[in-house]
DNA sequence: AGGTGGCGTTCAGGTGGCTGTCAGGTTCAC
DNA sequence: GTGAACCTGACAGCCACCTGAACGCCACCT
């Protein structure tokens, strides 16, 4: 997916970006509303993560500009904690979701893949998976004999796997997502919950790399 | 990607101009110095390729003044066959590689990418190569048949080569990514894997310079 | 308040994929 | 024609991973 990130701040603009990158998005960084202006002219974007203040000019104009001209591009706004009566103008202006700085790079991932999944005309995918359904947003599985329930951290190593797609999550991506930063796992908690999916939803929906990590199985 | 290309012979620069924007990139092209200096003053480019010829000066000053001014843009020159000095004159005076002409048009394309890789902190690009998609950071190929998952050092080997497009590499740089300093590897392994990464891949995918080492093989 | 069962974590024994090697054959520079 | 470089199928051993089982914790139910 296009990512276009306008942030003028060059450590939060960084890091922002090589983590869009990270989750398999193709990210661009504008630290200037010239510049994004630009780019928007030339590329299509699928998301753009837009900060209010920007050292040419106020994030709100360009947003009210972009949809004066008719683009429907999902915006979500950058906004501090305290900017209450920038965030309602943000949204009344057209933006559609605005995070709230500082924030969690995992809790920017996951509410980009929520604004993408509600604008790319599929608001509540349901994903065929050998034959699963399985519907993301409300945690629900059906299998060939029926629902199928997965608990906390077993839905989380899964997602990490439905978000990627043909990509290969390494152990301690996954550890990541599970504990606290530099939190140390000492035993093969992984590979126990990795059986158990496979378990319950079938041998063949998380292939093992070994050496590498995991990947989802092909539908 | 926003890629200015600085080139007067109107064929080669329409030719590659077209090659560029059909890789979805963005290209603008100077057929001047005058030109070029115009759009750099207005435009940040993400590279540029710069004949060293032109109508109205030497590249090569161009390049001088860009580097003065500290410019980090990544600089590719075009240089013909023969000019081993202005080669050389063009990498000291901070370029970042240089293509010979006549060239491949895709071949500058695997260049340009690879290229960017090194100096636009964007790690996860994805690849062409001969129906290959390639997704490095997340260890992900995808070929005519589907998924192809390699192991941990077919994929150090493989990365080692597509990191230089074009460019032979050693069977000593290829030992060196794969075994700790000064490691002695005592029988043909680097020849195993290289026959197991064509067979997974594609017997084209590696070739094979006798007494120097192994290439890319091209898109 | 006490009992229960799901969940998270750990462990141990087993397994099979990966790594490195080798041998026989092919290719090619000289 | 020759010898070095390279190719590739096959094999053995190692260890990353698998998975069944167990234990402690704690939320929930009675």
């Amino acid at each position: 997916m296009r990512i276009l990130l306008i942030e003028d701040d060059p450590g939060l603009g960084s890091a922002v970006r090589d983590e869009i990158a990270a989750e398999g998005h193709v990210p661009d960084l504008a630290p200037t509303l010239a510049y994004a202006r630009d780019l928007v002219a030339t590329m299509s974007y699928d998301l753009i993560l837009l900060d209010l203040g920007l050292p040419d000019g106020r994030g709100l104009d360009f947003l009210k500009a972009l949809r004066a001209k008719g683009s429907v591009t999902p915006v979500m706004i950058l906004t501090a904690h305290d900017r209450i009566t920038e965030r309602i103008e943000g949204l009344n202006a057209g933006a559609d979701d605005y995070i709230v700085k500082p924030f969690d790079l995992a809790e920017l991932t996951a509410r980009i893949n929520a604004v993408a999944r509600r604008y790319s005309g599929n608001p509540n995918p349901l994903i065929s998976l050998g034959g699963l359904e399985i519907d993301l947003a409300a945690h629900a599985i059906h299998g060939p004999d029926g629902q199928i329930d997965l608990s906390q951290r077993e839905w989380i190593i899964f997602e990490a796997l439905l978000q990627r797609p043909g990509q290969i999550v390494s152990k301690s991506q996954i550890e990541d997502q599970l504990y606290s930063f530099d939190a140390e796992v000492e035993s093969n908690t992984i590979e126990v919950y990795v059986s158990r999916l496979r378990k319950k939803l079938g041998k063949d929906v998380v292939h093992t790399i070994r050496g590498l990590g995991y990947r989802l199985g092909t539908p």
